[in-house]
RNA sequence: GCCAGCUUAGCUCAGGGGUAGAGCAGCUGUUUUGUAAACAGCUGGUCGUCGGUUCAAAUCCGACAGCUGGCUCCA
């Protein structure tokens, strides 16, 4: 949705492509000049901004003194009600820029009147608008708005809208413009289909994995402990530890081998690498030794002194690490290495700390730590096309055991206006055109994002939504000529001459705490068998001393084979074990009563799906077994 | 970081200037039971924190913290 409206803001859209909107679109759309012509009813000073549809409704940027909040959408929604009673004609007026311009000066454009102050930010976008465009003007009753339209024929063709949420916008996205309200609505071409949007939103809202976190015990986020610090709770690192196993037989298999480094290193490290204090803002600020530290108080130093020397070098000190990359190529450094040994290929479940601004923390999908499922590869310039390829290929394995098959591919590309990128133009060609050729041989849609790229380099970028419909970047590949550059490393070639290796920095979840965020929600909690905090839990009917060693027999041999199970021997009612057992969303339930004990077989429920007749233990036992080998979902 | 909203028991939530409420969870008993709630009793909260107004503040005001939705950012 925020994808959507900021390319509506950065790029303008022909009036050819405008066209081209679908009838939901111009009903949101013009449910937009609606809303807009509802504010000035009630507040006639209000300048309006953008107001485009978007994915799931639509919106108007507007600046007003007053505050408007959900308490007023009531009385906002009833004169926009009004205004679709009224039916009037959405009418289309082309008119001169000099007719326009004048329109605008006299506060007529995205008003009811004219008015005191100017239209700003309608005479703004005229500005933008080409000199060889036409200047048009929709209106319906008193509200003129500018706009190249299309809109449905009358208000009335708006039925069924509600306004869902304010937010502020800055103007055009930038930060140094005004501060905007924003105002969401979503729009239908029907009331069923309004409240079938409606009822999914507040469903989808069951599913967020902060909610299903909290209720299954997965993780916790603890304000004594930190914003965005994940605490893993057991069935959370259960799930977690059963995905790295996952990824390191995967790793094993395509020749990679793992390493573990330090989460601090020294402020020299990542000024070679080019962090420091180049990206300063967004890492954790850097551990002074004591004796440094207890020196320059002595010496009467300031704040600001001590980080001019910081900057500078004059003192060291050591970074949380933001990136494992250094660290990984301070090992490929430790030797000299031959063309005979490479790739080499180095993973690591690495844990980084980046400080992201308060505002854009949440859950476990923006973290202020978090571990990545990282590698290194480092590789001749002939072997970075296989190499990508294989990486790419295990992206795609991951997402595919999962069933997570609703990704995008984005291959990103450096901004060539900007100066953020570091490295020789000719490398960036040589590595935007690698990573390009590997997606086009995978063989799934992408599309290609100038200024997305990593300051050192283009990458790939698998993006999944979450469940509120937000888009996170997971599973990654970045091709890189500038580190190898930076820490100067080396490989002896064939022709026994010193040559510069290529790196592959990539990471098929990304991080684990934004991964299975999103797998929380992908799954609703409902972990397959493989990966289920609880796979297995053996229930008696009663507590008959006979069934509990028959019960706890079973749960023994499940352990035995390194199935995570419990029992639940007690007493109780078995109505309220399976109750139990199924709002702790354990997958298998094995039920024995008299029945299965005489004939040595079990009762088989499974989480969410009720009921599975019974089978003889062995064949319960093994078919689970076989269940998990297989990651089955 | 910016704008707005929110914060009452472990969880979900009600209440609201005059002695703090419910359901679930938890604990203690009882219940020997055929697949989404057996029964009884008990415990549990300085109403996010700090300050102000008031005879009296959980309630009104302010600051701060945290959370939520956006914006900006995201190596």
């Amino acid at each position: 949705m925020a994808d959507e409206a900021q390319q509506d803001e950065k790029k303008r859209k022909s009036l050819e492509e405008r066209e081209q909107m679908t009838e939901l679109e111009r009903i949101r759309h013009s449910c937009a000049h609606i809303l807009a012509t509802a504010i000035l009813r009630l507040w006639p000073d209000a300048q309006f901004a953008y107001g485009p549809p978007v994915e799931n409704g639509f919106y108007y940027d507007v600046e007003l003194q007053h505050r408007i909040s959900p308490e007023d959408f009531e009385r906002i929604e009833e004169e926009m009600r009004k205004e679709v009673k009224a039916n009037n004609k959405f009418e289309k007026i082309t008119v001169t820029r000099e007719q326009a311009i004048a329109d605008a000066k006299s506060g007529r454009l995205g008003g009811l009147t004219e008015r005191v102050g100017e239209s700003v930010f309608k005479l703004d976008l005229l500005d933008q608008i080409p000199e060889d465009e036409a200047i048009s003007y929709f209106q319906n009753g008193e509200f003129i708005d500018l706009c190249a339209g299309p809109h449905v024929m009358r208000t009335g063709n708006v039925k069924a809208f509600k306004l869902t949420h304010v937010a502020s916008a800055y103007y055009k996205g930038d930060e140094t413009r005004p501060q905007l309200q924003r105002i969401y609505g979503t729009a239908f071409k029907n009331k069923t289909q309004l409240e079938e949007f409606l009822k999914a939103k507040e469903e989808a809202k069951e599913r967020d994995h902060r909610r299903v976190g909290r209720q299954q015990e997965l993780f916790a986020i603890d304000d004594q402990v930190g914003q965005g610090l994940v605490l893993w709770m057991p069935k959370g690192a259960t799930v977690r530890q059963a995905l790295q196993d996952f990824i390191s037989e995967e790793l094993a298999k395509q020749g990679y081998d793992q390493v573990f480094t330090p989460h601090i290193g020294k402020l020299g490290l990542y000024r070679t690498s080019g962090h420091f204090p180049y990206y300063r803002e967004s890492q954790f600020p850097p551990i002074i030794e004591n004796e440094a530290l207890e020196k320059m108080a002595a010496e009467g130093c300031s704040c600001s002194e001590i980080a001019n020397r910081l900057n500078e070098g004059q003192i060291d000190g050591f970074l949380l690490k933001p990136m494992n990359c250094p660290m990984h190529i301070r090992i490929y450094a430790q030797r000299p290495r031959s063309y005979r040994e490479l790739p080499v290929r180095l993973a690591e479940f690495g844990t980084v700390y980046r400080w992201e601004q308060s505002g854009e923390l949440g859950g476990m999908t923006r973290v202020r730590g978090f571990t990545q499922d990282d590698a290194h590869l480092f590789v001749t310039p002939e072997q970075v096309g296989p190499e990508v390829m294989g990486c790419l290929d295990l992206v795609k394995t991951v997402l595919t055991t999962l069933g997570m098959n609703d990704y995008r591919v984005r291959v990103s590309l450096r901004d060539p206006a900007s100066d953020k990128y570091v490295g020789d133009p000719a490398n960036w060609d040589k590595a935007e055109a690698a990573l390009r050729d590997a997606v086009q041989k995978l063989g799934v849609p992408y599309d290609e994002v100038e200024g997305e790229a990593a300051f050192y380099g283009p990458k790939i970028d698998f993006l999944v939504k979450d469940v509120i419909g937000r888009e996170w970047q997971l599973g990654t590949v970045q091709v890189d000529y500038n580190l190898p550059e930076r820490f100067d490393l080396h490989y002896i070639g064939s022709d026994n001459q010193s040559h510069r290796p290529v790196m592959i920095h990539r990471a098929p979840f990304g991080s684990m705490e934004r991964f299975v965020g999103v797998l929380i929600e992908h799954f609703n909690g409902n972990f397959p068998l493989w990966l289920a905090p609880e796979q297995v839990r053996v229930m008696t009917l009663n507590a008959d001393q006979e069934l509990v060693a028959y019960g706890t027999a079973i749960l023994n041999q499940l352990k035995a084979a390194g199935v995570r199970s419990s029992g639940d021997f007690s007493s109780n009612d078995i109505k309220g074990k399976v109750l139990h057992a199924e709002q702790e969303k354990v997958h298998t339930m094995l039920v024995i009563g008299g029945r299965e004990m005489e004939s040595g077989s079990v009762a088989i429920r499974l989480h969410g799906k009720g009921r599975q007749g019974v089978k003889p233990r062995e064949e319960a036992v093994s078919e689970l077994l076989e269940a998990i080998a297989r990651r089955k979902l």
